[in-house]
DNA sequence: TGGCTGCTGTAACGTATATTTCAGATCGGC
DNA sequence: GCCGATCTGAAATATACGTTACAGCAGCCA
């Protein structure tokens, strides 16, 4: 049985975190993280896979209050055990002083509403315009959102040609636009507390003929009223800002659709990229 | 890996239950009867447990396929671990046409994996560290996260000074370890497919006595050697690439948090800068 | 009843593992 | 900048384990 008061193994750890020294806590990170099938290993495997030796092991299990290296399997297989035969049905609870799991909570929500709202088919057209080699792509976003361009950016630079990043001031930006015109897409962030130079940017490039694609929050940024495809992501959570999160995941699985879409093709530029890269 | 064609250990043993001797089968039996905690222990407890010999018990994992008791056991913590990943493949209806239903669903079990397992004092000494002024504060991500690193800067620099960006090529970055000490906090985000380069920069600082605060996957970036602090994150996602949202949202959270103890502080410093953004 | 076949546990073996010891390395404090 | 305390891994040790060989035993047929 437990020597400890009922508290479960990953609840121990995390408590005793505080208590250990480096190596110990990395070791403990190491189980927390992909529990607990780290723990079910002999320690010495145990040790290699967080970068310690067996020793450091044995000490941060004996710290954490057991008898010895068995005794602390014999737990975690009792726990295993308990669990599986409970349905797994139970969600998180929710502490009244745990901000992160409530944060955790609603940005989950988010990600939910934000898959279940968002428009099929107009996700899988502006996958399929990423897509298209015969297009040059724009990315731009606003305050905080730009980070989010300059992820997709870097990931669809990767995956195919004339992607490119509209930087610097937005007088800068202005310079750019010289050069689009029917053969470009502009994509664009813009989520509350819209951008004004945004909007003045988008309603630029669509009077060229760019083809402009907005992705923004549930409230919509005026920017919809030029843009070809409006891709609205959740926003709300309990903080003084929104959470982008929701955001990156569609970002994310645009990504991955364009990787699907790009097929063959795709999988030899990145194996030419592999190529590159690992070349000293 | 299984040395079968994907069956379930569970399924073997049914299917194979005729070829088995009389004693075999008892332990089979009793197998399925406690399944899994049975095949996790040793041999001979396995064996008394069935009330047959260990080598009865061997016998019987032979006849399945498996080369070895360990195999066994290898297999069966493998399958343990892949239903534990995912508590809600099963249940959750599977989306053949829909992708980014696919993503959204693996994206949510991330960010509720990052939540459950990361450690909360660890999550609540980083926001302190982050809010305390004395403190200055330098972030730096790797080829995809430095985009969350963009993020993360541009949101803190609102709430709080000496908020500082390492930028530009690796061999900038060691300019900016002149003024590193013990009055600095590093915060680096280094995931999969780790960066030789943001290691190196990490040690450095490291030894010039800054606080080294790491942002990692589940499986820990060797950084978590030299960092005082670390916070996981789940991020994998059936995609070419791994999902940053679980990421994301702790990078978020950690915002919140932070705004939380900068307190009335904070906030007046929130208003000024509104002040000044709303003149013309 | 005798001999054959297949099943099973005991006992011995070698290996792998947990555990302990100890010396080098590292960090923090005066 | 030196010294003490603390941490850490290499090596040694003891223990436990999987594995194998072998003999007893039961069931079965002639």
């Amino acid at each position: 049985m437990v020597s400890d008061s009922g508290a479960s193994i990953a609840e121990r750890l995390r408590r005793d975190l505080g208590r250990l020294t480096p190596n110990e806590k990395r070791a403990a990170q190491r189980l927390l993280a992909d529990f607990p099938m780290a723990g079910l290993d002999t320690a010495a495997r145990f040790g290699e896979a967080a970068g310690v030796s067996a020793p450091t092991i044995l000490r941060m299990i004996a710290k954490l209050g057991f008898s010895s290296y068995g005794a602390f399997q014999d737990d975690l297989k009792a726990e295993l055990a308990a669990q599986r035969e409970t349905p797994l049905t139970k969600g998180m609870k929710v502490h009244p002083d745990d901000p992160l799991a409530g944060f955790a909570q609603a940005a989950i929500a988010n990600l939910r509403a934000t898959a279940e709202n968002l428009p099929r088919n107009e996700f899988a057209a502006v996958a399929t315009l990423l897509a298209d080699p015969r297009y040059r792509l724009h990315f731009l976003g606003g305050r905080f959102t730009d980070a989010i361009a300059d992820y997709m950016t870097a990931h669809l630079r990767v995956i195919r040609p004339d992607v490119r990043r509209v930087g610097g001031q937005p007088a800068a930006w202005l310079d750019q636009l010289l050069d689009i015109g029917r053969r470009d897409v502009v994509v664009l962030f813009d989520i509350r507390r819209y951008s004004d130079d945004l909007r003045d940017f988008a309603e630029r490039a669509a009077a060229q003929g760019a083809i402009i694609v907005l992705v923004t929050d549930q409230w919509l940024s005026p920017i919809s009223k030029v843009a070809r495809r409006v891709l609205p992501a959740h926003v709300a959570v309990p903080s003084v800002w929104d959470s982008n999160a929701g955001l990156l995941m569609l970002v994310e699985a645009l990504i991955a659709a364009v990787v699907e879409r790009r097929g063959e093709e795709g999988r030899r530029r990145l194996e030419a990229l592999e190529a590159i890269r690992s070349r000293p």
